[in-house]
DNA sequence: ATAATAATGCAAATCATTTGCAAGAAGCCA
DNA sequence: TGGCTTCTTGCAAATGATTTGCATTATTAT
């Protein structure tokens, strides 16, 4: 069944936690579950009220909390696009790139292999090795 | 003398406010000054330390809104590296990007046309067209 | 079940940045 | 130069996002 590029769901999340020696608490999974059926990338807030909707007893705390673990694991990814608060995704998939609509703040997922590929060889150029990185497009539909 | 690509100082600066209609007061004359000179990626703290050598009255405040009323104008940027508070550059030169050294923090500038293209291409390929973008490289020194 | 320990909710604390307001300059014209 | 109008400033208090201390509750291994 699998191909290898698995939509991991809440159930891997929660195995994350597992392993890594922490509890899997019931507002953990709730988020978790959350994170996994979104395919979007909501903020702390959003992720906060999807959770109290299951389970009216979960904190915005705890929602920063477990992100904050779960990022330290890298199960998920967190986002600072311009001028909002950090934003959430589930670090199932390849790694992709963002492009975000001004106007309706529509975040579109893209990538280009040739893009990474020229950001490890400028590197490389200045004598460095990347660890990280962080593009992102910000512009508007074109009407033609 | 000039080539079409001068480093403007503080003049130019002063003159996008004169332009702006707005006013040119010592804290902003100080401020600019510094600015122009640096050539490095201050946030406001440092920026607010560095004027207040010059002139001690100066307020923090005023070092945030004169980032802001020249962000405005186009004649500062912007940036917000993964983790600190904001830091600004003049924008005189051409559009570069960033590759932050995470062991010492310092910041590399560096340019490629290949990628600034390739974005380009990207953005049309999703229909859209860029406004602006951010382009950062996080790594360390490889040592060889 | 029980004990040991991690996680939670809540309120208060941080951090970076913004803002209200009264006092102090700048720009402009007489 | 003086006066007037309007813009800026400094200060303190407010914001917004995120973190943290602490007492309480829930998980997990025994
Ligand atoms: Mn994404
Ligand atoms: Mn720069
Ligand atoms: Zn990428
Ligand atoms: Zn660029």
């Amino acid at each position: 069944m699998s191909d290898g590029r698995e939509q991991s769901g809440a159930g891997e999340l929660e195995a994350v936690l597992k392993e890594a020696g922490l509890r899997i608490t019931r507002q953990r999974r709730t988020i978790l579950a959350i994170l996994a059926a979104g395919g979007d990338h909501p903020d702390a807030l959003a992720l906060y009220r999807r959770a109290a909707r299951e389970d009216p007893s979960i904190s915005l705390s705890t929602v920063y909390r477990t992100m904050k673990v779960l990022e330290e694991k890298g199960a998920i990814q967190r986002h600072t696009f311009e001028g909002g608060p950090a934003r959430f995704e589930h670090a199932d998939g390849q790694h992709h790139d963002h492009l975000i609509d001004l106007d309706t703040g529509e975040v579109v997922e893209f990538r280009s292999d040739r893009i990474e590929k020229l950001q490890e060889e400028i590197a490389r150029e200045l004598g460095y090795e990347i660890v990280s990185h962080r593009l992102e497009l910000y512009g508007r539909r074109r009407r033609d």
